[in-house]
RNA sequence: CGGGGCGUAGCGCAGCCUGGUAGCGCACCAGACUGGGGGUCUGGUGGUCGCAAGUUCGAAUCUUGUCGCCCCGACCA
């Protein structure tokens, strides 16, 4: 039915015409709180495993992150385009990473039985933009991006928007002549993030991290600090060092035991397997004992040393020998290794590769499985009792270390989610798929790329991990999905409602985005909900204050409430908002 | 991929062990009262018990298979 007369009415963003369903229980498979609250105040509703719609208000959010990305990646010098979804295989297959990509590429074939996938990331069909239409080096640099919905077929999706399969993702590339000129671009991208983080009212940290499979020479990632974060950063209590833990460095420590060597001593240690078993039961520290785990490395054997109380970093054992794949070796290997079940390996007696966390080298009289079950060696020492191939840092960092870069400094460790990553690609893509270009002199070159993401659904779920308190949600004003909530607390009462109604559009029609609450409902009701969805600020329309031309002007955030006449509160609100845009 | 768990009304759950008319709370609809922090009462709507096969006179309940989801681990960006 068409009522034109209503079109006016329908204009106003009313609460009772919005949709915005909330729920008052926590749903039953929500673990961290972003997840429970995105819910709760009808943000997201789940579709599948990692797949979620985007309702009104989770989609307002989103909507402005992707603003204030947009602005800063154009006044970064970067372009906007859109890349298709759907990516034909043989471009993959053209950058070899059909293969490599493993099962978290969903590919599918179309009618005809041609093979595509679902993109996870555009590095391959940017580079087929690039090649095709950049030919000389006055065509750059150039960066180019996208706002577009990913498909990773995550092993475990997990956390609400967090971890999805499917996602919205900022994804930007840049070309250039050679790697200085990549520096650049890079350090654009690098502070253009650092100012969409610090808009979006994110507490962060940029922290160096492993290349790893990508390769290239760095790489940062912005982490936002929570502990429901699922990476471990470790950051220097004095100087700007920080990292992620998989590439943070452990500096050697100087303490170096200059004990005298005891003889070597056979110890009997019945079912005494875990460092903690066997340090409780010789009466020892940890940390006097010699961790060995064995390694698999592209199918050779390899015995890995530590320190009792430090932990493996794989990612440092890979770089170190350099190989393909590496895990931790199954039982049977274990057993064929070492003589002995697991629990009992030690690098005394043994025929395989030996490398040991520099931390090792220090230490004098050490305990060390006996490679016999139920037996552990006292008093073992480097060079007399076995020798190590070499010595690195292949552990984690653990809180207290020294800082790598300065000298007073202790390490501590955080929790991060990373929601943005800046990688220095080199030649990787641009070789495989030939993006080339002529130099001033005529002569071809290979661009030189970079690629740098930021996981939109992910910035607001974290944003939400550290902006709530027990009533819900406490949106930052910059990514608020309005900035104030008109609350007619008695929807009945006509002079309420004009009043409120009036205010909606005044504010409204001064920029502020803001939502009437008309709803005939419990004042109680709408004060629940007003918190859960977070809405930064609200202005209570009541009979009782209205007698005397007053209205309530609540901030969420800290839970202050003034009464104000309506003028007043409408200065306050523009005023607050108008500062919180400003940046 | 390994281990564990769960699928019963929109949501949260009970019933299953010991087979015999499918239940509770919230939500939703109607009405009344109420009206500044998720109010009260009355009456109602809504479920082929994930799906399939089997056992049985009879299956939500027992058996097998299958699909989906969740948690831990391994893996991965």
């Amino acid at each position: 039915m068409i009522r034109p007369f209503q079109r006016k009415e329908r204009v106003l963003m009313r609460y009772s015409n919005y949709f915005i369903p909330t729920i008052k229980e926590t749903p039953a498979d929500a673990e961290v709180i972003s997840h429970k609250l995105m819910l709760r105040a009808g943000m997201i509703r789940k579709v599948a495993a990692g797949i979620y719609n985007y309702l009104p208000l989770g989609l307002r959010a989103i909507r402005k992150v992707e603003q204030i990305i947009r602005e800063e990646m154009n006044r970064a010098g970067a372009i906007e385009l859109l890349m298709p979804v759907t990516t034909p295989a043989e471009l993959w297959q053209e950058s070899g990473r059909w293969e490599k990509y493993g099962k978290e590429l969903l590919r599918f074939k179309d009618r005809k039985e041609s093979e595509f996938c679902m993109g996870p990331t555009h590095e391959e069909t940017v580079t087929d933009i690039v090649r095709r239409d950049v030919r000389s080096y006055r065509q750059l640099p150039l960066t180019l991006y996208q706002v577009q919905t990913k498909f990773r077929d995550e092993i475990r999706p997990r956390f609400g928007l967090m971890r999805g399969r499917e996602f919205i993702m900022k994804d930007a590339y840049s070309f250039d002549v050679d790697s200085e000129a990549a520096d650049l671009s890079y350090e654009k991208m690098f502070n253009a993030y650092r100012r969409i983080f610090e808009r979006c009212g994110l507490n962060y940290r940029a922290v160096e991290a492993d290349t790893g499979s990508i390769g290239g020479s760095s790489s940062h990632e912005f982490m936002v600090l929570a502990d429901s974060g699922e990476d471990a950063i470790v950051s220097c209590s004095l100087c700007a060092y920080a990292a992620n833990m998989e590439k943070a460095e452990a500096r050697q420590v100087s303490t170096k035991d200059h004990a005298e060597p005891r003889p070597l001593e056979r110890v009997a240690t019945p079912e005494k397997r875990s460092i903690e078993e066997v340090a409780a039961f010789l009466n020892a520290a940890t940390s006097s004992l010699v961790k060995s785990l064995v390694f698999v490395a592209d199918d050779e054997p390899v015995l890995a040393l530590l320190r009792g109380d430090h932990d493996l970093n794989e990612i440092k054992l890979k770089n170190l020998l350099g190989c393909e794949s590496l895990e931790l070796a199954p039982d049977a290997v274990v057993e064929q290794v070492t003589g002995a079940p697991v629990g009992f390996a030690g690098p005394v007696g043994i025929d395989v590769r030996i490398v040991a966390d520099q931390t090792v080298a220090g230490m004098k009289n050490f305990i060390t499985g006996g490679n016999e079950k139920d037996v552990h060696l006292k008093s073992v020492n480097l060079g007399r009792d076995f020798t190590v191939e070499s010595f690195a840092d292949i552990r984690d960092v653990v809180p207290g270390d020294p800082c790598p870069r300065c000298i007073d400094g202790i390490m501590e460790i955080w929790r991060g989610i990373e929601v943005g990553h800046v990688f220095k690609l080199g030649t990787k893509y641009s070789e495989s798929l030939k993006a080339t270009y002529l130099d001033a002199g005529g002569k071809e070159q290979v661009i030189v790329m970079g690629c740098y993401g930021i996981g939109v659904g992910r910035s607001v779920a974290a944003c939400i991990e550290q902006n709530h308190d027990k009533d819900g949600i406490i949106f930052p004003i910059p990514i608020a999905p309005f900035h104030c909530i008109v609350s007619a607390v008695n929807a009945k009462d006509e002079a309420v409602m004009a009043a409120a109604e009036q205010i909606y559009s005044r504010l409204t029609a001064a920029g502020v985005e803001t939502l009437l609450d008309d709803r005939d409902d419990r004042p109680g009701s709408k004060f629940k909900d007003a918190d859960l969805i977070g809405i930064p600020l609200r202005i209570v329309v009541g009979s009782k204050n209205l007698v005397d031309g007053k209205v309530e002007l609540k901030e969420r955030r800290s839970g202050e409430v003034e009464l104000l006449s309506i003028a007043e509160a409408e200065a306050k609100v523009r005023q607050m908002v108008a500062e919180a845009l400003a940046q």
